[in-house]
This record gives structure tokens, sequence and C-alpha cells, in this order.
DNA sequence: TATTGTTATACTCTATAACTATA
DNA sequence: TATAGTTATAGAGTATAACAATA
């Protein structure tokens, strides 16, 4: 069978429903953003429940964490930036999650720390979405997930500088 | 050791400099979002090299390999919505990457087709790509990749109604 | 000078409603 | 009426420049 080319093809739909992808699906990359696609929307139903974005939690959980951190530390932390960081951290004080001192001895910085309310929606969403991984890779054993964990960990320090 | 309330917290800096995420790391989600953010900007960068981002090489390769289909089906393919498809498929018809074709049995439709040069850009950004998958997978053993696209494939069965 | 938090801004990606032309 | 492609628009997420207050 030789391959159609351009020319060869007559104005026509193509007929199948469903496209082929044996270029793509061969590639690691995209078999990892495929399945991790589907992680990220579950999470994001899951922290919904709660009026949590995915970044919003992520904050939360690292502020409890790392009570007293500034907003530069948790930006940095986060990987997003220190301009980025500023709404989050409205939202999360407006919602009365946490609260910003300011830092005696260097009144440029807040010191950010979870109030009571913030500390127990931050135990529930937890569980949630613990319970929601364990839902999402309940197709795994305790190896493969072990392996996984591994196989993450290595890719990530083989590509930092 | 008592974990901290809120209230046992003076308005002072976390002093450490490096915040620390063991809630986090404990997710499996977690780690592979971190894992995939590292390969994706290699990809993006990549990719920059042949001026296409992710999703207009996608495009592309999936037109290659789809000859003739219709810009609804693309959308599907690459679930995307059909308005955010057009601007791709604008830029990719602008550089003379693709054709759009009216269909002549069905006027509404348009057939998609790859031209020479797009097939020659196709090639030359799949080789990058594929060079790109071996430098950022150098950690992982022929038999790890293998498990990994497994585990992929399982996650997005295991959630796929 | 440098840093912390902030504002303003812009660009990408994504999602929905509504239009047009065809079927 | 249903579908294919389109337009307009809006919401997230992300990135940079520049400012005020403070170090």
């Amino acid at each position: 069978m030789s391959k159609l080319k351009p020319a060869d093809i007559s104005p026509e739909l193509h007929s199948d429903n469903v496209l082929t992808e044996f270029t793509l699906q061969a590639l690691l990359g995209y078999q990892i953003k495929r399945a991790y696609n589907h992680v990220q929307n579950d999470l994001s139903e899951t922290l919904a429940a709660f009026d949590l974005r995915v970044l919003t939690f992520t904050a939360l959980v690292m502020i409890k964490e790392n009570a007293g951190t500034s907003q530069s530390k948790l930006a940095n932390a986060l990987q997003i930036e220190r301009p980025n960081l500023v709404a989050i951290i409205d939202e999360l004080e407006n919602r009365e999650l946490i609260v910003r001192e300011r830092v005696v001895h260097d009144r440029r910085a807040y010191s950010l720390v979870v109030t009571k309310t913030g500390s127990q929606l931050c135990v529930s969403a937890l569980n949630a979405v613990k319970a929601h991984e364990k839902n999402m890779f309940s197709c795994l054993t305790a190896a493969d997930k072990k392996a996984l964990t591994k196989m993450m960990l290595r890719i990530r320090q083989n590509n930092e500088l």
C-alpha cells in the first residue's frame, strides 16, 4: 500500500468517524498528557464542591504547612509569578481562610497563616482529594503507584538544572 | 510534638527558604503534574524552533494522518471546542501548511489536507519531538516506558465513560 | 540599590451563545 | 430541524514592566 499524497486526495470528507492517531500515540508525552487531563478534570470537579480551584487549594495547603511564609516564597514554591498570586491570596483572605499579617521586623512582607476555618476546609478538601486519587488510580496496584511516583521523580530530577 | 495552631504563630516570617510540601508530595496526581510540566515546557521549546505551538503541531500531525477530515472531527479528536480550532486552522492555512477545500457533496464542511510544505515541516518537527522525548525520558529504561504507557492507558480507560 | 507586594496589561487556552450557510 | 464553520465574548492561567513602601 502506497501512502496517499496531498494531490491524490479529492475534496471529499474523510469517512471515518474516529480519526487515527498512531503518530501521537507513539509519543510517551502524549500518553501522559491524555491520562493527566482526566486526573486534572476530576480533581477540579472534586475541589469545586469546596469552592476551590486547584491553585487556591494548593496555596491553602502550602500556607497551612508553612505557617508564616511570605507571598514571594509561596509564589516561588507554586512556580507562579508574584503578581499572579495576589488575586489568589486576596480570595483566600476574603473568604477568611487565611490572614495576612504585617511582619514586625520587615514591614514590606506579609506573614501568611491559615485560620481555623481555613484549616478545617483544608482537611475536608484534602480528604476529598484523597478519595479522588483512590478512585482515579484504582486501576493501579500499590507497586504500580510506587513505580510511577519514582519515574515521575526521576523525570523531574533528570530535567532540573 | 504538638501541631501549631494559627493563634500560636506570631506575625514573623517563616524562616526556611524552601517550603515543605509533604502533603502535596504524597499525592500521585501532584507528582505527575510536576513531571509533566517539565515535559510540556521542553516540548514547547522544541516546537518553537519550527514556529509551532503544541496545538498547531498536534493539529498538523492529525491532518496529515487523516487527510480529508473536517474541522468538527478534528476538534473532537483534539478534545477542543470547534470555535477554538478556527484560529489554529487559519494559521496553518496562512502558512500554507494545509489547505481547506469545500467538499463537493456537503458544501457546509471543509476537507483538510496537508500541503507538501506542511508534510515536510511535520516530518522535521516530529523528528525533533522524538529527540526531545529521547532526552526527557533518558532516565527511564525501555521496560519503564512500556509500563508507564500501559499505566497511562489504564488510567484513561478507567475514567472514560 | 534591592526586595515585597501591587497594579496594569497582554497573551494563550478554553468554554458558551449565537450567527450564516448549507443539509 | 440539524450540522459545519464562524464570530464575539468571557473566564482562567500565565508573563512582564513599573510603581510605592520598605530594607
